[in-house]
DNA sequence: CTAACTGCAAATTCTTTGCATTAGT
DNA sequence: ACTAATGCAAAGAATTTGCAGTTAG
């Protein structure tokens, strides 16, 4: 599996050890599409090994996004969600149309044709520009849902 | 001012009322560009007001979002930021450039053309597909810097 | 007037830290 | 063996809540 395998490496890369917690959460992030808190997280992972504790399940996933293997979201509800970036994950985009009023999110992926030829293409101006080593990406808009601009 | 004009229209819609830190509130995201933490914004609400808690100004930062007059931002430092949304902002874009290991955060506007016009229209496919009223974006790169790219 | 709004202090909630113990390599 | 990693309990920090007094409409 590709994820554990360039984790691997680069946790020895950084003198850093491969546990079995670090393993398991990874499982877990491997396995699941959705937008996971650090306390989902913990209860699938407490569920397979439990003497894992939740501070390591912090520790880990700190190290999962320093290493950019995993994205770290806020949607404004005081909990982080982590979500295996790109090119580790099924999906490749993470586009969401955020309510900003209910906090509903839609995770859309009908893209326009488009706008996937022209993230591409951002990313390569802005690699170039910035001397950055792109990894992923984020997309999100803003507004009210059809109910609740109905609501004023 | 357009958000001034727009907020007491909305608070009076919902029942609401248009009070001194309201409008001190509104007032310093308005002249400002940065991305404000809500310390940030009870420093200066207080420099002007020095009866004004913070409290109101988490109260306050919660109905502007609500109401989709200003974004919350989160950049995985522990503290959220805010601005105010496109359309009453003197920038019109909120995108960013992510170094994960570090966490320098480029904020850049320096658009590819097309980039602009796909938006536009994203936004109106979006809009119409699934029902919203879009009020503004955000895009986010995350990769790794120079730097921190040359440290492993 | 009346209900919404405010400030303060206390309470919550997510996340981080200190430290003694355990376990990769 | 040598250190990194872990779990627990305690600490920390940002945000929220309860409440009695204040103010907009």
């Amino acid at each position: 599996m590709r994820a554990h395998e360039l984790w691997n490496r680069g946790l020895h890369g950084r003198g850093y050890r491969l546990t079995i917690p670090r393993k398991a959460i990874l499982e877990v992030l491997s396995n699941s599409d959705d937008h996971l808190s650090a306390e989902d997280i913990y209860i699938m992972v407490h569920g397979l090994y439990p003497t894992i504790g939740l501070t390591t399940v912090y520790r880990t996933l700190d190290l999962l996004v320093q290493m950019g293997v995993v994205y770290k979201f806020d949607f404004g509800d005081g909990r982080a969600r982590y979500e295996l970036m790109d090119h580790f994950s099924k999906k490749a985009h993470h586009h969401h149309l955020i309510c900003t009023s209910c906090k509903t999110i839609i995770d859309y992926d009908d893209f326009l044709d488009e706008e996937l030829d022209l993230i591409h293409k951002t990313e390569n101006a802005l690699s170039n520009r910035h001397n950055f080593e792109i990894k992923g990406h984020t997309m999100q808009f803003y507004g009210l849902c059809d109910k609740c601009s109905k609501r004023f």
